[in-house]
RNA sequence: GGGCCAUUAGCUCAGCUGGUUAGAGCAUCCGCCUUUUAAGCGGAGUGUCGAAGGUUCGAAUCCUUCAUGGCCCA
């Protein structure tokens, strides 16, 4: 370790070390420390357990010397409870004077109450487990600079309950997640991450190399296509929650890589993932949060179902006055564009340009929990095509604070359609569209082994925990974000 | 990709239109204190002012470039 600021207070607190081992307290020659009790156990079951012994374990997070005696706070993951050490335990008062905030402790003592009537434990022994030689944060402000909070989330993780019980939340809402689709008849399953076409959406995947089999590989950016040949195998409702990775820019609502739930249910249309969609997330929301409704940054988010549909099409056409299917041509897409000031490449292909001006005009409004519903086909080359009008099909997005939560639709089922679709796509590749995946041969000879009607829906897991956990960053729900490097000649991305 | 803002002690932050030796609280160190709890009392400032250039008699402060982060736009 270079020297620098803060090597002061390492070298101090290597010194405190060096003595508690001198004295035969070395906390690294611990394998275990038995707990009787949390904290909260002990402060939750006062009176009826005044005098009674209990052991702890936790972090040392603030120290009140009082002369020959000390209060001490240790906090585990049940909250804080406050440790008593006096002149009455020559052995434990000894350790104190090489104990430092940030040290982790075991403590032995029996419960009693103070004259300001706090519930503490009377230390009897007490049992150094780690060292802290690095400090902590400000005792009031905690970690606040996000840079840091990110780079060492252990810091912000042990300084900020906030930010715990964000985490906590995410996990919660994934469990809650698994136990309903399991009551609903699904199977978790898993499919590869390491894949030879990315295929199941539109982005640029990160390529990747197998040594032994000589051959290139892509990092999934969907699962959809795995799981919809387990479909065709006879697995009825089978769905996966996992990372899948898209290598496009980073803001508050993208991440290179984050996590999706992705199902598909045999014999059922998008109307039916409508309404499951409503009922999962208004049971994790009524179930996390205590209703149906959330606060996020100022703004009242209902989830109440049903929730409102808005036709694209209609909306497009209310919005511009110009029919979303008569832009045939990049020319007249692009023209439109013009026409309603947005800003965009003009060497994106027309339906680069389609899903731009979507985006633009129509879902960039919807606050509440919407449904937007029945996009074109050229939009969605693994969705069904509407019976009332073919070139736009049954497929639905729900959109939340603009931005989008998920997304299903009628899967389409006829091999010679989805070869036609994928024929399409080729072509729009060949016009420079990169984020398109190659055609998929291997897949298509799946469907044409027969796939039932089925409904598929992906959700996009980081965002539903933003919007339970009221934060408005993905940095926020991720425990460790991508950041750049901070190499002197940065300006690299790459994993701190 | 463009714009705006931020970066000062381990943490949270002040530091004015350039002017002596850069400050506060917490943390840290020394001394005192046996029921405190933002414990208290007395003492100590621990710093490459994000980095590199530039302007100036003089730069944390002004200019340029870069880095990292945040917000907005694309």
């Amino acid at each position: 370790m270079e020297d620098g600021p803060g090597e002061s207070l390492r070298a101090v607190r290597i010194a405190k070390w060096q003595a508690w081992r001198d004295s035969g307290q070395d906390p690294y020659r611990h394998t275990r420390f038995e707990r009787t009790h949390l904290a909260r156990d002990i402060t939750s079951g006062y009176p009826g357990n005044d005098g009674q012994a209990a052991r702890v374990a936790g972090r040392i997070m603030a120290i009140r010397g009082h002369g020959r005696a000390a209060f001490l706070d240790l906090h585990d993951p049940s909250g804080r409870l406050q440790l008593h050490v006096t002149a009455e335990v020559p052995e434990a008062l000894a350790l104190l004077a090489g104990l430092d905030l940030g040290d982790h402790v075991g403590a032995s003592g029996t419960v009693f109450q103070t004259r300001r009537g706090e519930v503490s434990l009377a230390v009897g022994q007490l049992v150094p487990l780690s060292k802290n030689f690095r400090g902590l944060p400000d005792k009031r402000h905690g970690l606040t600079d996000p840079d840091l909070r990110y780079r060492q989330r252990y810091v912000d993780l042990m300084t900020n309950p906030d930010s715990v019980r964000t985490f906590q939340l995410r996990s919660a809402a994934v469990r809650l997640l698994r136990e309903q689709l399991d009551r609903e008849g699904f199977m978790e399953v898993e499919t590869p991450v390491l894949v030879p076409i990315a295929g199941g959406g539109m982005a640029r995947p990160f390529l990747t190399h197998h040594n032994a089999l000589h051959r290139d590989l892509y990092l999934r950016i969907a699962t959809e296509l795995y799981l919809k040949r387990l479909i065709i195998g006879g697995l009825e409702r089978v769905y996966e929650i996992g990372r899948v990775f898209r290598n496009e820019g980073v803001d508050a609502n993208h991440g290179a890589e984050f996590t999706m739930l992705e199902l598909y249910w045999a014999y059922v249309g998008y109307e039916e993932i409508m309404s499951l969609v409503e009922r999962l997330l208004a049971h994790l929301c009524q179930t996390l949060t205590g209703g149906l409704e959330i606060e996020v940054d100022g703004t009242r988010l209902d989830f109440t179902p049903p929730f409102p549909r808005v036709d694209m099409g209609e909306r497009f056409r209310e919005r511009t006055g110009r029919d979303l299917l008569d832009l045939d041509t990049k020319a007249r897409a692009l023209d439109t564009a013009r026409a309603l000031g947005v800003h965009l490449d003009p060497s994106l292909t027309r339906t680069q340009i389609l899903d731009k001006l979507v985006s633009a005009v129509v879902e960039r409004d919807l606050v509440q929990p919407t449904f937007l519903v029945h996009h074109p086909v050229d939009l969605s080359p693994l969705a069904k095509r509407r019976a009332a009008d073919p070139r736009t099909t049954e497929r639905f997005e729900l959109f939340c604070r603009g931005s989008e939560l998920a997304n299903a639709f009628s899967e389409l089922n006829d091999p010679f359609d989805q070869r036609q679709r994928f024929m399409d796509q080729m072509r729009e590749r060949a016009e420079g569209n990169d984020e398109l995946p190659e055609l998929d041969e291997d897949f298509l000879l799946a469907l044409e082994h027969g796939m039932p009607p089925t409904g598929g829906l992906g959700i996009g897991v980081d965002r539903v925990a933003m919007l339970l956990a009221g934060v408005t960053s993905i940095r926020d729900v991720v425990l460790f974000p991508m950041l750049r490097s901070l190499d002197r000649d940065g300006g690299r991305d790459t994993l701190v």
